[in-house]
DNA sequence: CCTAGTTTGTCCGCTCCCCAAACAAATCGC
DNA sequence: GCGATTTGTTTGGGGAGCGGACAAACTAGG
């Protein structure tokens, strides 16, 4: 039982046909390289739908007709072989502090085109880090538009607040933006559709598809950078809250008389376990420069086996695995992964991680790490 | 963009209908009383097939042709009003401690039969029990037929997990029920479908389709009672989490060196705020006795003054407001609603609640309560 | 009272799309 | 080479929504 309210908007005939073209390829994008026949028999659909769903979708180039037949060749004619079309791609970026990553990848997932440039975008303006955006992503479809593919659209990952709707970034404070329309302004540059998302909800999605998280529905990825953000997947869907504000897991309060944190609160896990925290705890000092080198310091000492290290990085770990025991109550997750700084750290954190959350989470779940 | 994956399985015409007729159901629920070429004009669907998807909804029992015209005649042929029907209702059943409460509603939502038996369930052996409930409803469906009723499914909240997909009631410690298949069992007393699901999640849904919460689609409805459970509602939709034991909202730690909690972790909100805990420390001792007298107990104690139990609960208040700010962190939530024995208290509870939450929360965001 | 104007509800033809079944094509085993 | 078998396409049928035409019911105004 669902208690679901149902679509507010009525179907028709066009409904069924997108959901249809969706089944067909989504199914070949997950079982690999099918036959018509295959599809048919796999999905519920007739043979002759099928083929009528597969001329569209090939004429879409989103499908491929390889003249490959299907492999165990047995008895009766052999099937012709349909894979994901490798022409239709889209783009990727990662905008960063320090530096710009452009990627294009097919549907298949094989990366087309990959580049990246160092420099650091604090100082610019907002609109002249646009125009460099804009200008890479440029680029990057001179490139497709070389090689025969045709892109359908951008996709931008930044480290701050994104409100969905307008893919306005509302608030990036390391890059210095509040309130920038940065969907809008690149597809005025680039007449294509542009998605902006919170990079710690595109890095859930991306572990829940190809990562450590395929096939758990309900998990939640911890990011560790300067803060502690968050990305949330509940039943398999990205969680984003009313204002699309969802995963701030960096202010769960695990110590409400704990240091005053900057959101207002007091004793939020990111006070206890964000980077500057935990060099802090491990008596480095906050070198100034560049925020990655801090945890290259943290991985180099550890790997040293620096006492002080090893126990601020297993106090962190303590400390996360309260706050994701909280959430694990909560929300009832089955893993949890470990993104950003707390990857290369996850060796040494994941100990106290784990042992934390399985003495004070309801039931001993298994818990994936990452 | 939603970045969803989209339905599994094939939509053929009979989607479409299904679809639309739910369209054409909900608009009237929700809209009141209309004509056919209002709900076409305000669905988007045609006249021509609205007017089919009624008839057929007609005949089903569940819309109700009146007689009346549409309200404000103006020019033009009047419509001929729509309602939801009166026929098709739905039994609901609360199994408690002490008690057993079954109603029959029909579509409108209004009650057409209601009966409360007191007697405590817990020194009854599991089968005797749902003797009992099926008997209460056999009786229910009884009346329900003599007044010309058609009842079409049974919904059971009880006080523990609930294994959603088969209606196992998993645990209910209240109770002494463990693994117990509710569903199932009533279901082959009955001959009707039977839904089994936890109370503080249906009080959830319920606050959201007709209580504190309509038009919130976010929020978190904390339930005191002995423990402090909670209903969790994203996106609209009831959240229930990896195994349907969403929502242990009384497993939030606050002071990860308080005191040992059954779940065994430390300082759950539940150790803080749960009723017993408070009527502690107001001084109250904890009598023998049925556990709704100390709700009570409080509530005149507060009326009259006493200062410790008005300290008690403005610190019960603070406690709960620590623990919401997190969830509200996570999950950027919009409101909280007070239920079970936090209503009551809820005068001497919610300005402890609303301070902190918005002392530390990371927006300061309107909460309802109730 | 009668007529024009307006809105409602139904009906009919059209199209879209899935399904089922028949048919053509391609391959294997004997 | 021929039957058996499997694949892919074609064709006819039915469900369902859409658009337009039309009858029904009512108001307004002469």
């Amino acid at each position: 039982m669902t208690f679901d309210r149902g679509a507010a908007y009525p179907a028709d005939q066009t409904t069924v046909r997108r959901a249809n073209l969706g089944v067909v390829l989504r199914h070949v994008a997950s079982a690999g390289s099918r036959s018509r026949a295959q599809i048919a028999a796999e999905t519920g659909l007739t043979r002759g739908t099928v083929s009528s769903l597969v001329s569209e979708l090939i004429a879409r180039d989103l499908l491929l007709e390889t003249g490959e037949t299907t492999s165990p060749r047995g008895i009766g004619r052999p099937g012709a072989a349909l894979e994901l079309s490798d022409v239709v791609v889209g783009v990727g970026l990662e905008v960063n502090v320090d530096y710009l990553a452009v990627s294009v990848e097919d549907l298949t997932g094989t990366v087309r085109y990959r580049r990246r440039s160092n420099r650091d975008n604090r100082d610019s303006p907002p609109q002249s880090v646009l125009d460099r955006i804009g200008e890479a992503v440029r680029d990057a479809l001179d490139a497709a538009a070389a090689d025969g593919l045709r892109p359908v659209g951008v996709t931008v990952a930044v480290a701050g607040l994104v409100e969905e709707a307008s893919g306005t970034v509302v608030l990036a404070p390391n890059m210095g933006w509040a309130d920038l329309p940065v969907a809008a302004e690149l597809e005025s540059r680039l007449g294509l559709p542009v998605v902006v998302e919170n990079e710690a909800n595109l890095s859930a999605l991306a572990e829940h598809w190809t990562g450590a998280a395929v096939g758990i529905d309900d998990f939640v990825c911890v990011f560790g950078e300067v803060g502690v953000g968050g990305g949330i997947v509940l039943g398999g869907r990205l969680f984003r809250g009313t204002h699309g504000f969802g995963g701030e897991f960096g202010h769960i309060s695990v110590d409400p008389e704990g240091r005053a944190c900057a959101c207002g609160s007091r004793g939020c896990v990111e006070t206890l376990v964000g980077q500057e925290s935990i060099a802090r705890t491990a008596g480095i000092s906050p070198v100034a420069g560049r925020p990655r080198s801090l945890t290259d310091e943290l991985v180099r000492r550890a790997q040293d086996g620096a006492p002080a290290v090893l126990a601020a990085l297993d106090d962190a770990g303590r400390w996360l695995g309260i706050a994701l025991a909280s959430a694990f109550n909560l929300l009832d997750l089955r893993a949890v992964v470990l993104g950003g700084c707390f990857g290369p750290l996850a060796p040494w954190l994941s100990d106290g991680v784990r042992a934390t959350l399985e003495e004070r989470s309801l039931a001993a779940r298994s818990g994936s790490f990452s």
